[in-house]
DNA sequence: GTATCAAACGGAAGACGCTCCGCTTAACCG
DNA sequence: CGGTTAAGCGGAGCGTCTTCCGTTTGATAC
């Protein structure tokens, strides 16, 4: 008959604590996947490969990583905490002390930023399924961060808008924007800019 | 040696004839792939089972429609060219005669109308690689579509914001807000509305 | 009818994502 | 230390998309 486990602190469980084998594990594979990602670009990343120079069985990435996107959310972990970081306590414009409007569009510019260094990963990570790009932490993450905003800002129906606003973030119309139509940067934060402006110019009628 | 091929309508060459024996199997596939869906869903329709079910090799459903994507849109097509007619030469609100912002939201909504009945379609006909969905010919007559609406209405940078809206018409985005946040489609309708709103709210600063 | 050739065909083979399940091992307890 | 158990591990195997290339065939010219 199974003994019921002690539980040493039944304070603070987090979502489970991981096994040194298995942190062990997951580091060597971010390596591995990074190492490869340097080397021979992103398509070389394939879980196989991943795992042959991490020197574990496939079944071993998909155990830490669940998938595909799932290893390249991990990939771009560093940059997606620096970020919420940012603009949840950060220093303004980003983070809390500047008007939400100004926070708004400091997050849009800061979020094509990250594209413009990490397109490829962010594109592989938007990849499971139709949906699969709104189900995830960093997503719900930004999303309510961008809601609040929106709402502090008096903008009308800041839960679609927010969804809006993060799906013009997209990966895949970033690299098409960039990469085929050729826009700059700038231009492509200008637009979002004016789209801002439009949202913000309805809702609160006049801010007196 | 080779000789020449005669030619004998040296006019009005089009994207190329298909060989008889070609258009036969055209039609066959696509109404296997319909088949397929119908009794079995979306799932079932691989490129494997499309061959199989309509007797030819797989070669033969590559060589049709390049990928699985190709197949998807040409599933599309009758829906496709019968929106295109629509927008293009069908009567107001869609087509000409009522006024480009007017003219806008119709689009919108009408795409939205096609996305509720064909959603798992859009989504596979958007998978290709990141950037597929703004390199087919369906896309890009929307989006010159759209961008002349706009430019019409007296919007600030069309171009921008033609390809914008069309993102917000992505079959991820509205499989997400549909049946995953629950909106209803004269929800996600609204939310365009609004949006369309804040964008003609700008540009011309007081048509008069 | 016959010759010719580009187009089309078929299906084996490759690559990749992902699952499944029997075996191993870290972690904890007494 | 030895027992127990959940977590982790490995890798064969499946399903799918896609490519490649040798063979076949429809369309055309003569």
């Amino acid at each position: 008959m199974p003994r019921p486990r002690h539980q040493p602190l039944p304070l603070a469980d987090g979502p489970a604590p991981e096994r040194a084998d298995a942190a062990r594990n997951r580091e060597v594979l971010l390596a591995a996947a990074r190492q490869l990602m340097l080397s021979e670009g992103i398509c070389a990343v394939s879980m196989d490969r991943v795992a042959r120079l991490a020197g574990v069985g496939i079944g071993t990435v998909y155990r830490r990583f669940t998938d595909r996107c799932g290893l390249a959310l991990a990939l771009l972990g560093d940059s997606e905490r620096q970020f919420q970081a940012a603009f949840l306590t950060g220093p303004p414009p980003l983070g809390p002390g500047a008007a939400p409007e100004t926070r708004i569009r400091a997050f849009l510019h800061c979020y094509i930023d990250r594209l413009e260094t990490d397109a490829e990963l962010h594109a592989i990570a938007e990849t499971s399924s139709p949906t699969g790009r709104y189900n995830n932490g960093a997503y719900r993450t930004a999303r309510t961060h961008l809601s609040w905003l929106l709402t502090e800002a008096g903008a009308q129906d800041p839960a679609y808008h927010a969804d809006a606003l993060l799906t013009l973030l997209s990966a895949g119309l970033f690299q098409h924007h960039r990469h085929e139509l050729h826009l700059s940067p700038e231009r492509i934060k200008a637009g979002l800019d004016s789209l801002v402006t439009g949202l913000l110019s309805q809702g609160t009628p006049s801010p007196n």
